[in-house]
DNA sequence: CGACCTGTTGAAATATATCAAACATGGTGG
DNA sequence: CCACCATGTTTGATATATTTCAACAGGTCG
């Protein structure tokens, strides 16, 4: 099912292109300038077109990345076909970042993406010479548990209207903290893919679109793009407030 | 519906305790003796009473603890009253370590526990003092966000059977490596506790259970012993081999 | 144009929740 | 010691949210 598969093809990277991709946000954001030449100078920069693989489920996990510009989603597939989405990760976050021997999850680009690739072991050696690296990573691993946990609640106890909504307000505050403010969601997932997110299938997450854009809480652009017309009624489901009737 | 909410009496806890309670896994697994007795001097040790609190979503988040005996779980509340665990926890655990100022979920002894309580700033002294400490939080972390995802595969993907059968066997091997193996789980959780950590309610725990006992697959010793008779058999399912039915 | 993919909507099937009742268990106090 | 109560468990009947199966519509692309 998964079209493309190849590996992208690789090319240097330089640190401007690492600091600019991930100003606000990710590993690099507060670095000094130095420090980020030093990793730029490891790193190989590609670019990958949607639905490529960035590594695979089983592979060895000999290299990080960094997602400098696009949507990615880490998978994980199960022996009898299922598969489930762990996340979403946007430019600037971190992938491949396991203790593990090999990745216990794959990751693909959703839409066009693009990421810087490091050996492990040259993290490693930067994080032994440079100890704030270490404590940057501390610091996006509990980011990344709290948002997981977030996700953990959603999957247990929300109904699937309220998934869709805490992922969409979710989604439009991660787009904020990138620089791009306002209401409108470069959301490049197919349904299927937000099914597997969310625990949902496909229809019904179509069911919900269809629903949310009948009260006019929502507005579809395009194939891609979601406007939010109502963040505070879509706020109110996301928390979770009541159990029973949605009120007008 | 909290039964006893009251703070543990507070008492000095010396560094062998710690040593004691969390060898094989925990914040102090890999640290040194003396570094022990430094983390140990600035902890106070409290015994909890089962259902007592450690701490309560939305508190201020001024301490760390170290589950050093017992289990606890960490619950998230919702407004509407829907409560969710975010999971479980054995001794040597670190809980409440977060960058919010307030914990985004609560913290409860399962059965009779003990903690040791260490103010925040001092553990962030601590560090600063000895950045071996934030390389062991950041391998915790890692592990933890780990046991995370999978408990969102199971969430968003497993049945009912399956996400039990993984409960039982990944508290089955948390067990283990905290030195008691064998096949008798130890399990202080009523069934509206597990239903809350597996995103079912109580009476599908109950029926799920009965359905192990009835295939021999379980068996039931007192209130808290679970014996695991097929852990094949619940193998089978908790890593989500087939999705339809259930072969004798 | 036709094949293909994504999305939408409908009708039926089903896993789990909900509601309800009986049953066990352990503690407590008469 | 036993009656009593609170708490947890089991099981049954019914309801319901979501899945599953199916058909169709709108793009896109070769």
């Amino acid at each position: 099912m998964q079209s493309v598969r190849e590996r992208p093809a690789l090319g240097r990277v330089s640190a401007d292109c690492l600091v600019c991709a991930a100003r606000l946000v990710g590993l690099c954001a507060p670095l000094d300038p130095p420090l980020l030449e030093l990793l730029a100078s490891d790193a190989q920069r590609s670019s990958l077109l949607p639905r490529q693989a960035i590594f695979l489920q089983g592979d060895p996990a000999r290299h990080v990345f960094i997602l400098s510009a696009g949507a990615a989603r880490l998978t994980r597939l199960l022996p009898d076909g299922r598969r489930a989405a762990v996340g979403f990760r946007l430019a600037g976050d971190l992938l491949g970042f396991t203790p593990l021997p090999e990745y216990p999850f794959g990751a693909e680009a959703l839409g066009p993406a693009s990421v810087c690739r490091l050996e492990r072991h040259s993290l490693d050696s930067l994080i032994a010479r440079h100890p704030v690296i270490e404590r940057r990573l501390l610091d996006l691993c509990m980011d990344e548990l709290a948002s997981t946990q977030e996700q953990l609640l959603a999957l247990g106890r929300f109904t699937a209207e309220e998934r869709v909504a805490a992922f969409l307000l979710t989604a439009l505050s991660a787009q904020a903290r990138r620089g791009r403010a306002g209401a409108i969601l470069d959301l490049p997932a197919t349904r299927g893919d937000l099914g597997e997110l969310l625990g949902l299938t496909l229809e019904t997450v179509s069911r919900v679109f269809s629903a949310f854009r009948r009260r006019g809480w929502i507005r579809l652009h395009g194939s891609t793009g979601v406007e939010i017309r109502d963040a505070a009624a879509l706020g109110c489901l996301a928390r979770g407030e009541e159990r029973a009737g949605t009120a007008a």
